[in-house]
DNA sequence: GCTACATTCAACCACATGGTTAACAGTAAC
DNA sequence: GTTACTGTTAACCATGTGGTTGAATGTAGC
């Protein structure tokens, strides 16, 4: 719909398209973490996690915060939302099972005429 | 081909991060269409979408079968309802508002979103 | 077989991504 | 200021991405 809608999905959808990503998502939202402890389960060096951060700072689904020495990470779980909005349109689409309507069809040789 | 879980997350987030395919996936939602009546719409060349179509179908978000000297592209909608779980997880972080406590707790600096 | 049409494949290009190592910068403690 | 620690930035590399054009494939019909 809306072009800067379009680029906001983009960085989130991209954001979560690394597992690594991912993983450090579910991480920091249990409790917030230090990058040191971030990056520590992963077997990457701390600058790539710290690039890692960087995606998903600019998705705006993390926030830094610097305390003393350390930088807090924090999740922003609320911006995962025009993600999941996006997903929810498609529900209808299996719940109504119309996936499967359209499995039969085509698993048949019932060419239903497309007009 | 999609192997684990988080492989499967990775193809499918992957496939969403372009505002293009996501556009094809909301055309194709409403009504099956021919590879030429998805192209159409776009300012690009048929090869183009042809590429986007081969990420959205090993995602399995799509199928192609031939139909004649047409190939008809059909969403598989359910494919993505591995997203919406795995976002699914985070609705109680923004539903119980446990971001906004934190953002409270922590912060000094009330930072309310700023797009 | 030949022609026309629908779509894919191959080769190529510019740029992004995810990783590395090493250098740099911010903070705390001495 | 110096040292130690935390984290980011820079330079680099291999691979992936999104686009192009042009050749190749598959199908229908003559």
């Amino acid at each position: 719909m809306v072009n800067s809608n379009a680029a906001r999905l983009d960085s989130i959808f991209h954001a979560l398209s690394d597992a690594t990503r991912r993983s450090i998502l579910r991480d920091v939202a249990v409790k917030d973490k230090t990058v040191g402890e971030v990056a520590r389960p992963y077997r990457m060096s701390l600058a790539a996690v710290s690039k890692h951060l960087n995606v998903l700072e600019s998705a705006e689904l993390i926030a830094r915060r610097r305390r003393g020495s350390f930088q807090i990470v924090r999740l922003k779980a609320r911006n995962l939302r025009p993600a999941e909005q996006w997903l929810a349109w498609y529900d209808k689409f299996w719940n109504r099972q119309l996936d499967a309507l359209q499995t039969y069809l085509e698993g048949d040789e019932h060419e239903h005429n497309d007009g």
